[in-house]
DNA sequence: TTCGATGCAAAGGATTTGCAGATGC
DNA sequence: GCATCTGCAAATCCTTTGCATCGAA
C-alpha cells in the first residue's frame, strides 16, 4: 500500500525534488478516493489560490505515471484521470453525476487471459474494466 | 446482426436521408473490423478525395451513436473509436501497433454486476472491459 | 553548484458551436 | 417545400513542446 511517506522518501533516494508542488499532489492523491483528471489538478490549485502552470501539472503527471506511482483511466469523458497505483481494482462510474467508486471483482479475469492468449497469440500484459450505470442518488 | 440494407431502411423509415457521406459511413462501419476515430473517417474520405468537412464528420457520428447503431470506446489514446453496435463484445489492443481485435469472454459478468448493485446501490447499465498487449508481430 | 523542476508562450490535436446555405425525399 | 444535412469559420478543451529561468539538495 502506498503511502506519503513512502513515495516521497523514495523519490528523494532516486534523486528527485520534494518540491512543494510535487508535495501537494502526492498529498491530493494519497487522499483522493476517485480518479483525478489534469484539470481536476488545476482547478484544486486555483481554488486554493496557489499559482501553478498547467504544464507543470501535465508534467508532474507524466512524471509520476513513468514512476509507477500512478495509473492513467478513462471514462469516455474525453481526457484522462489519474488514480494512485494502489493495487489492481476495477472502477464504477455514473453515468449522470460522474461519481467514480472502486470495486473489487469476484472473479478472477488472469484464466480468461490466459484463453485469450492462447486463442489469440497476443501477450496480455493488462486490462481495463469499467462498469457504468446510476449512483445510489442519481437513480 | 445489423446489416447494411437493414441499417438504411430503417433510417429511411424513420425519415432520416440517406445522403452520400451518410452511406459511405455505413458502409465503412459494417465493413470495418476495428473501431474507429473521427480523425480515420476524416482521413479516409481524404485519401479517396472526397471533400468532407470534419463537423459533418463528427455530427453524423453524434447521429449514429444516438440511434444506437454505434458505441463508443476508449483506448487510453486520448480520442473516442466508434465500432458498429454488434452485440457486446470486449476489445484486446496492441499496445505497441494499435491494433485492435475483438474478444468474447467466456465468463459472463452480469452475475458479477449484481453482486456490485447490491453490495454498492449502484444500477449497472453496461461495462467496458480491454485487454492491452502485444499482438503476435510486435512481440 | 548542478540538474531537476517550473513558468510562459505558443502550437497541436480532438471536438463543439452558430449560422448560413444546400439538398434528399 | 421543408426538415434534414452540410460547410465554413471560429472557438473551446485537453495536451504537448521549446526555451529560458529558478531552486532543492
Amino acid at each position: 500500500m502506498l503511502n506519503l511517506q513512502d513515495i516521497t522518501e523514495n523519490l528523494r533516494v532516486g534523486g528527485y525534488r520534494i518540491t512543494p508542488i510535487r508535495a501537494r499532489i502526492l498529498e491530493i492523491f494519497t487522499k483522493s478516493k476517485s480518479p483525478i483528471s489534469a484539470t481536476d489538478l488545476i482547478n484544486d490549485f486555483k481554488s486554493l489560490n496557489v499559482a501553478v502552470n498547467k504544464t507543470t501539472i501535465y508534467r508532474e503527471l507524466e512524471f509520476l505515471l513513468n514512476k509507477q506511482l500512478l495509473n492513467e483511466v478513462e471514462f469516455g469523458e474525453g481526457k484522462k484521470r489519474y488514480e494512485l497505483n494502489n493495487g489492481h481494482h476495477h472502477h464504477l462510474v455514473c453515468l449522470n453525476c460522474r461519481k467514480v467508486e472502486d470495486v473489487d471483482l469476484k472473479t478472477d479475469l488472469s484464466a480468461e487471459e490466459e484463453i485469450i492468449e492462447k486463442a489469440t497469440g497476443f501477450k496480455i500484459k493488462s486490462h481495463s474494466l469499467e462498469f457504468f450505470g446510476l449512483c445510489k442518488n442519481c437513480q
